[in-house]
DNA sequence: CCTCCACAGGAAGCGCAGGAGT
DNA sequence: ACTCCTGCGCTTCCTGTGGAGG
């Protein structure tokens, strides 16, 4: 019989476990002055009564663009008593389309709209009528890039100032997709990039910083040796330079000390929480990947098991361990034919090919040098046991 | 040298699902 | 609810590449 006294035992380790999830918003952020600094500029002249200027966010993921924003958007509200400013927070992903967008707004800002069943048209006017008299908006969409008929909203929001001869309704737009830029109308992309700030990715030694900082508050004193940290974020600063990605392997790290019952962070945990969270990322990859695609990795996976039928390279220990495109396209067909799927032709299987090397889930090389004319070798990217288990999990429940 | 094999990957067309317009 | 349109995944067809073999 387990007893209650294991799971609700002090942790050794953890401090305030809330610090070192995704979600926590730090008090202060390193290395994001200038960010701050510019956020704060353009968002002030709705304090003053003024109209700001439209701002587009750009930079990678785990940056720091949403934890920044949020940052400065509550310190504008704590700064905005009187009324006549207004700033709202959407992450797009879930309000995607222009209606949704809007509705959202009319529900949060306008008195009234608080039930369903508005127009657009209604909200318009409703929004009209409320920047009417003086008031600025600011709208935060967040993931940009996700909404759908961007150009229609944004032409939306535009005409609506210039229909306002007081107040009015500006855009800070989120995203970490450079090419949005040229999927836009001309017109949407000069009023949305009417001032522009880049976060650039952060480097091995900011990271390390910002671990520290969160080690710090989340950890208990002594719990973590700092060449754990060092080797956390030079981890994060080599492979993306990704907050987020280096904030993983810590708190994975302290997972597996305590779940170890050790009462310090190592090296030794960070470098299993590196493969760990390495691992978690493939999984995800490969869980969302399209039937044909898990078929096809399957099936390399499959042969790189069980060893290739065809006769070993010739003896070039360098080349060992690849496959041969054919074998893998006829246990792709096998392996469809046994899962009452119709398999896809020798072309698309070249394109599944393609995307899977695309994503580093396996790597290909051209042959050339005496090996069987044109063709490719292939090689998994990651441990075919670990792989083949990820995939028939996926398969089995996925259809 | 030519031809065949075993492929790579571009171009064009086809059927389908889902969104827009009416 | 209906058609119309459009994007997408696939297939078909085709041209190119380079070693093997006659």
């Amino acid at each position: 019989m387990p007893s209650f006294d294991e799971f609700t035992r002090e942790s050794k380790i953890f401090r305030d476990r809330d610090v070192l999830s995704p979600h926590y918003v730090p008090d202060i952020l390193p290395f994001r002055e200038h960010q701050l600094r510019e956020l704060m500029s353009s968002l002030a002249p709705a304090l003053m009564g003024k109209k700001p200027r439209n701002l587009f966010i750009y930079g990678k993921t785990g940056t720091g663009k949403t934890c920044s924003v949020r940052q400065v958007a509550k310190k504008f509200e704590e700064k905005s008593t009187n009324g006549k400013a207004a700033i709202i927070y959407l992450n797009c992903r879930i309000h995607n389309k222009p209606y949704r967008v809007m509705d959202k707004v009319a529900k949060t800002v306008l008195a009234g709209f608080d039930k369903q069943g508005y127009g657009l048209p209604q909200i318009y006017e409703g929004l009209l009528k409320w920047a009417g008299d003086g008031r600025h908006l600011i709208i935060i969409l967040d993931e940009i890039d996700m909404i759908k008929h961007l150009d229609e909203l944004v032409y939306t929001l535009t005409r609506a100032n210039d229909e306002l001869k007081s107040g009015g309704i500006s855009i800070i737009g989120i995203s970490n997709k450079t090419l949005l830029k040229d999927e836009l109308d001309p017109r949407t992309k000069s009023s949305l990039y009417e001032r522009e700030l880049v976060f650039p990715s952060y480097s091995a030694n900011e990271l390390q910083k910002i671990l520290q900082q969160r080690a710090e508050l989340g950890f208990k004193a002594g719990a973590f040796t700092p060449g754990a940290i060092n080797l956390a974020g030079a981890i994060a600063g080599q492979e993306s330079g990704d907050a987020r990605y280096a904030l993983k392997i810590l708190s994975r790290a302290a997972e597996i000390a305590e779940e170890t019952g050790k009462d310090k962070i190592t090296d030794a945990e960070v470098k299993s929480a590196r493969d760990m969270v390495e691992l978690d990322i493939v999984k995800e990859q490969i869980e969302k990947l399209p039937e044909n695609h898990q078929l096809v990795l399957y099936a390399v996976a499959k042969l790189s098991a069980t060893g290739s039928r065809y006769a070993r390279l010739e003896g070039e220990g360098e080349n060992d361990g690849y496959l041969f495109s054919g074998e893998i396209y006829e246990e792709y067909v096998q392996l469809s034919k046994k899962l009452r799927r119709p398999s896809k032709t020798a072309r698309s299987y070249r394109s599944y090919l393609n995307d899977l090397e695309m994503l580093g889930l396996l790597t290909t090389v051209e042959s050339g040098k005496g090996i069987r004319g044109h063709t490719k070798l292939i090689r998994l990217g990651h441990p075919a046991q670990e792989v083949m288990r990820i995939l028939s999990k996926s398969m089995e429940g996925g259809g």
